[in-house]
Formats: structure tokens, sequence, C-alpha cells
DNA sequence: ATCTCTGCAAATGTTTTGCATCAGC
DNA sequence: GCTGATGCAAAACATTTGCAGAGAT
């Protein structure tokens, strides 16, 4: 059952703020980087209130968390369709990839049913590899 | 000697007993659920010795830890070749993949030197989804 | 006997929650 | 004015660390 239940939600300046702390930082951040970035716009912002917004972010699908392995969790804006990453490691910057693969599903054995996949290349990036 | 420092390690019952529990369930194991089945061959086991001990399997390469997304981590036996993971979201189980897709890497444009890649299948297992 | 490893408890770090108050609608 | 959202502090968790004593070699 979907639920159809309208939630009232309210638009606050601290939601306002992170979303556009995301939004204008433009890369994966951590829950205590959103808030120092939002904090200048919102003077004595909680961090629960920032890790509040987060979850509600990522339920109204504006962010995304981020699929990175052994770190702290990171989210970025949402929408940017399906795509992937690839992570430098020795810079340790992360690199949108375009598209995806045919058939990934293929792996997954019947009976087992998919919603979404993730998938991350670990290496060296094009400036640090030369 | 390749080692110039020696360092001491004991084979003690609660670390052959993590290992074994790995090795016996066959799937990505969290530190708790590892104790759990450990603690049934070690009476009194403790947590902490746990989070040491599986330190030191990972150091030692004889397990590796699996490739979620924002969670508490999970580790698996090692030298089991390359393969994949399916992360129920009912039962919060992880799951083997066997095989993985041929060209996985033509996603990464020119220029990025691959060293591995991690995909992971989010969904319903076959348990939770029947 | 030596010295590492263990279990316990306390400490740390991160995320969540209770509650009185504030502020969107 | 309702009532959801906030900030603060406390609570809840997960992981690490200090220490005295147990146990592997």
């Amino acid at each position: 059952m979907a639920k159809e239940i309208l939630i009232n939600t309210r638009v606050t300046r601290q939601k306002v703020a992170l979303r556009q702390a995301f939004e204008k930082v433009g890369r994966p951040l951590s829950p205590e980087e959103v808030w120092e970035v939002a904090s200048k716009q919102v003077k004595g912002l909680g961090l629960a209130t920032v890790y509040r917004n987060i979850k509600s972010l990522v339920e109204d699908n504006v962010i995304v968390p981020v699929e990175l392995i052994n770190e702290a969790p990171r989210y970025e804006i949402a929408g940017k369709g399906h795509h992937h990453h690839f992570r430098c490691n020795d810079c340790d910057k992360v690199f949108e990839l375009e598209g995806c693969i045919h058939n990934v599903e293929k792996l997954v054995p019947r009976g087992y049913k998919v919603q979404v996949h993730h998938l991350v290349f670990y290496g060296s990036c094009k400036e640090c590899n030369s």
C-alpha cells in the first residue's frame, strides 16, 4: 500500500539552507560538513536538525547517499540520473561516470528482487595517473 | 628475512573461533553477528576482543570488509575470488553473488586506471520476497 | 616465566530522541 | 492558533582504549 496521506511539511530556513549548501558545494558532504556550510546562513543551526533534515531530504529524494566504503556518510544532490562513481585512491576525489551496463541484474539469482544497484570503481584518476 | 620486526602473535581460542565463524556461516557478518556465532564456542567472549581480532584478521588478509553504503561494516572470508553482493532491505542480510559482468570497466573513461570495483544490489531476498 | 591477549569498564565519537519553545502555514 | 520543526541536552549506539589478570608459548 502506498501512502496516500499527505503529511504536512514546512519550508524552514534551516531546511532551505541545507539544500542550498549541497547545491552550492556540488560535491558529496558529510553531515558535519553541511552543518558547517549551512551554519553560515543560519546562525545557531543545531547538528540534530541537520541529521533530521538529511533524513528527510533523502526520503524526498532531494539528496542521495553516496556509495563509498568504510567512510563517514556523504550525500549529494539527487536527480542526476543513473550514474556511478570513480574514486581516486591518490587524491581522494570522487568522479561521476555516465551510463551503466546492460544486464547487470543477470548476476542476481532468481527469486531475488532488485530495487537498485551501486557500482564504484577505485583506482587512479587521470591526473594522478600521469 | 623479509620481516625486520617480528611481532609475536598468539593463536588464541577466541581468534580461532572468530575465523571459524566466518568460514562456517559463509556470508558477510557484522562484528555483532560474528560475536553471537563465536560466543557459542567461546563462552564469555568479549565484544572488544571481537573488534580487536577483526582488525587483526583484516590486516592478515584472512577476512575482507564488504562494500556497503553508510552502514556498520561487515566482513567475510578472503580469497573467494571476484564476486559481488546482494543486500536485502527487509531482513538486512547480505548474500554473495557469483561472477561478474564483462566489460564493466568500459564505463571508465580513458586515462583512469582502475584497481578494483564494487557492485552491490539492494532489494528483497528470496525469503522476504515470497 | 614471559609477554601477548583477554574481559571488563570507562571513554570516545556519532547519531537519535525527549521536551519546551519557536515559527510556518 | 495549530502543529510541525528547532535547539538543547540527554540518551542511545557503535567502536576504541586502559588496565589488571589470564593464558599461550
